[in-house]
DNA sequence: GTCCAGAGTG
DNA sequence: CACTCGGGAC
């Protein structure tokens, strides 16, 4: 099987392993861009409840953000660690906003997809993948996020070199992939659910993958 | 004790 | 290149 033929069959797969995963879970798309911050290496249980202190705080918006008081918003959000980082982190981003956007993150989002994401990819804090996540799930534009997760499942199954960058992974992907925005939230949700279940850092779980079968000889290949 | 829906700095 | 940031779940 070749490369664009697998990376198609990977998410039927997994697809019907596991299903929809309903991603991105969050109520509106500021919360989205909130989330994606907050869940930088950071397990998603934690960032849950920084998120709902914010909301029991009134803190769930640009202009809340823009008042709040650096420390208080650091306390607020500690449950997701990093928290004085990502409290700077979140108001960069909300800095941005109500400067260039005057706080809309629908005028925002009104940019053309790659002038989107290099926008968002300029405020300090925000690397390739949140810029991403914020893209895709939050103004639903057909980018491919790319996570840890990504990178260690297409590796192990020889779709890339143990050193793709960013670039070459998201290319790859969108390259051997319709230009589906809804599909491209699902296939992200399905790595992230297979890396966590089966593809761990430490002691992959190949048995019972519905990735197993696309497997070659002498994969998963060593670290 | 390990590891997480990463990114910036020295 | 390595190092820092970090609470919470398991």
């Amino acid at each position: 099987m070749r490369t664009g033929e697998k990376i198609r069959a990977f998410y039927d797969a997994m697809l019907a392993a596991w299903g929809p995963q309903g991603w991105w879970p969050a109520e509106t798309p500021f919360e989205v861009v909130v989330g994606a911050i907050l869940t930088q290496n950071t397990n998603w249980k934690n960032v849950e409840r920084a998120i709902a202190n914010l909301k029991g705080e009134g803190l769930l918006s640009a202009e809340a953000l823009a008042r709040a008081a650096p420390e208080r918003l650091a306390e607020v959000i500690r449950p997701a660690g990093y928290y004085r980082v990502k409290a700077r982190r979140l108001r960069n981003f909300i800095d941005m906003l109500m400067r260039d956007f005057g706080g809309s993150l629908d005028a925002l989002f009104a940019l053309p997809a790659a002038a989107l994401r290099e926008r968002v990819l300029e405020v300090s804090g925000i690397g390739p993948e949140t810029a991403d996540s914020i893209v895709l799930y939050a103004a639903a534009r057909p980018v491919f996020v790319v996570d840890a997760y990504t990178a260690r499942i297409l590796y192990r199954h020889g779709l890339v070199d143990a050193d793709a960058t960013y670039e070459d992974i998201q290319s790859l992907m969108q390259d051997n992939l319709p230009d589906d925005p809804a599909m491209f939230q699902e296939y992200h949700a399905l790595l992230v659910e297979a890396g966590k279940r089966h593809c761990r850092k430490a002691a992959p779980l190949c048995s019972g993958c519905p990735l197993e079968r696309f497997l070659e000889r002498g994969q998963p290949a060593a670290e």
